[in-house]
DNA sequence: TGTACATCAGTGAACGCGCGTTCACTGATGTAC
DNA sequence: TGTACATCAGTGAACGCGCGTTCACTGATGTAC
């Protein structure tokens, strides 16, 4: 291990600076965002951005995979910083760290959540960072069950959605019920459809207690859960 | 009321060629559709298209409002076509009419309820169009009630919160309690992030099984309406 | 019923931009001997 | 420690496109008398 050449650590630096004025770019041009505005505003010449990213949407996939593992840190070590008997709290901070990174990062959660961008195909590699944040929230139901202060949900399930969610679990080490699991995914899109009406200004009225609404979807979320 | 003019008609005509050409470029372009390539298509010169939209946006605009009154009559039809009293199948059908419809009109969907179009600004008159559907749900809730086939729940409502469900119950001529009122918003936005999931391939898993899927949600919303 | 005039759909050229990507190049930084 | 060579960041020009919008115009349709 030898210490990073010059060059290294300047490279290194002007990625992360082509990255952080794309992330700026993403506000006013959404997931159009133009390379050549990027290199502009950096001070230097457009072909050179492809120097450190083969092309558009490789910068785009860039930003995607930081997009998520930045949120799925966030929600990781939101939920870690309670005492880990306390479900509940627990859920209610990866819902609120969740929403929380998306009002600071609004335009980023819009290219996450969102509709996909016109033309653009994610590559495999993203596909694992998307599922952390999820694949948390399943950690903490797991714990749960282990802990035996939650029971598990008798709802019957379709077969074909029993096999959907047999390949979710094993994404997960964790071992959760799959009543449980169908629930997981249940209040997730309510989580995320409650965070993008917010964001996207997509209540049939303007919202002034977005902040006590959502607290109320939390707990109409964690009682769903069985952990209310 | 004269019989239109030959001019009237190719005029209307016109205009619906304009709508059903972009409405095939969202599916390429999204929201970024080219006034060009539609008058391209049509075999028309593109400044010709300004003789019926005053600019790209305005065109937009266009797709959105029929977007959002199609929508809203297709969930006020589905609703419609069953015996009154069954507010558990009237309730189904919304979820299901708005389901198919996002399904039949994918980028026309993204379009309503996915991220805004960067650099659009919904003019005021979409407004009351965006508000149809979920009124339509409100409808059906609101009759449950005066049936008495529904208890309201006995939810802690925040101040601010009500103060918002207020102004969201005046814009229908309803009457409804204001925790029921809560839970339909909690569970409208489930019903859209289940859908945007699927549509927008969000799930943590490729899931096959989706039809089954959603019929379990509509039943867990149906549940905590309190319709089940 | 016929004519004069007004309306309006569509043309074609132009304005003034923008974009992603490639390529041969210069000059600085790093590496191997 | 010094030198020869390889690597690589950034340049500047070019390719081949695209776009929204305006404007003066022609010729067809509609209207009023």
């Amino acid at each position: 291990m030898t210490a990073p050449t010059a060059r290294a650590q300047a490279r290194e630096q002007m990625t992360e600076q082509i990255k952080a004025t794309a992330r700026e770019h993403l506000a006013g041009d959404g997931p159009n965002l133009s390379l050549r505005a990027v290199a502009r505003d950096l001070g230097v010449v457009s072909s050179a951005v492809y120097r450190y990213f083969a092309s558009r949407d490789d910068l785009l996939t860039a930003l995607i995979l930081d997009a998520y593992n930045e949120l799925g840190l966030a929600v990781d070590e939101a939920q870690a910083a309670l005492p880990p008997r306390d479900i509940a709290g627990r859920w209610a901070a990866i819902c609120r760290a969740t929403r929380q990174w998306a009002l600071e990062h609004p335009h980023e959660y819009a290219l996450l959540y969102g509709s996909p961008a016109p033309g653009y195909a994610a590559p495999q590699d993203t596909v694992a960072p998307a599922q952390r944040p999820v694949l948390v929230a399943l950690g903490v139901l797991a714990d749960a069950v282990d802990r035996g202060v939650v029971t598990p949900p008798s709802d019957r399930l379709p077969r074909l959605v029993r096999a959907d969610l047999e390949s979710i679990r094993r994404l997960s080490g964790d071992d959760i019920p799959a009543t449980l699991l169908a629930r997981l995914l249940s209040v997730w899109a309510q989580l995320h459809g409650t965070i993008s009406f917010e964001l996207f200004g997509r209540w049939p009225h303007a919202i002034d207690a977005c902040d006590d609404f959502f607290e109320l979807q939390i707990r109409m979320m964690a009682r769903h859960l069985g952990i209310g």
